[in-house]
DNA sequence: TGTTTTCCCATAGAGTACCATGTATTCCCA
DNA sequence: TGGGAATACATGGTACTCTATGGGAAAACA
């Protein structure tokens, strides 16, 4: 299982690729897909959140029926799926964020890795702060944001 | 077991042809069959569910009994096969809809891909949406958004 | 022979690979 | 221990490949 650790402040160009921290490639490498699963975090928050393809796996194992009458699991599986990106790295160890998930996070020139063990989650730096320092900045928006 | 991730809107040309993402084609390309098993979603959503043929097979077997004086999955077994229609994919990677299907999901020029885990979904994208954000304008999303 | 289905080609645009540069870090050796 | 070479990493640009899509020709069907 993977460990990411550590915050990093990487940019992103007029294409939308970021290079994603070799640290986290490291972790990443071990696996069979050379890429990273992201899609917008479930906490809430302005963020995305990404891991390995395998722990998708292991999620979508878990949720399989025997009986396709079974329906009991639909809905959370439409709205997981649906919404996770799988994208891989290029030789140079950099992803394509589409544009949708780059606006669901308000990310534009800047996004900011940020390691949280067995996945990691990706922001915009203004809105990683503004949430870390809720009253003293400005906006700050602790919850009620979206 | 192939794994839908995120959601794709391609269009339906008039002749009744939509290109399935390369994404979902490279999944399906691991199984012999070349192509796709789709079905009115059983789930009473007015949407197509598709996987792979080999998935059809496992719920066949799970399904079949030994006793053939046992008749507790026929109801079951009509229900769903008897609307599993078989798409083969053509040289570019299109299926063609039969209108049975495109009636039942409501599809007209567009056609929402759903990634839902071992299976997805196709829909027309406005009924997507409003089955997404249930009854009021648009996303506005008063207190249910999470 | 008319109609439907399948295949093939053309094209625009998005996505991917490849190459180049600058900078910081690491390694090696005197 | 200082300096220089080599490496690793982030970043920018460009050329090529793939995908989605439309149209038309060939083939199958009735």
């Amino acid at each position: 299982m993977a460990l990411f650790t550590y915050t990093f402040v990487n940019k992103v160009d007029r294409k939308g690729r970021v290079s994603v921290p070799a640290s986290f490639r490291n972790e990443l490498a071990r696996q069979s897909f050379n890429g990273v699963a992201v899609y917008p975090s479930i906490d809430g928050s302005r963020s995305l959140t990404g891991c390995e393809e395998d722990v998708l796996r292991q999620w979508s194992d878990n949720y399989r029926a025997d009986d396709p009458f079974d329906t009991d699991t639909t809905e959370k599986r439409r709205k997981l799926f649906s919404a996770v990106q799988r994208l891989p790295l290029d030789p140079d160890g950099r992803v394509l964020l589409p544009s949708e998930l780059l606006a669901h996070a308000g990310i534009t020139t800047h996004a900011a890795f940020v390691g949280m063990g067995h996945e990691f989650q990706i922001w915009d730096p203004a809105t990683y702060d503004a949430d870390k320092n809720p009253e003293d900045g400005q906006s700050a928006a602790p919850e009620g944001d979206r």
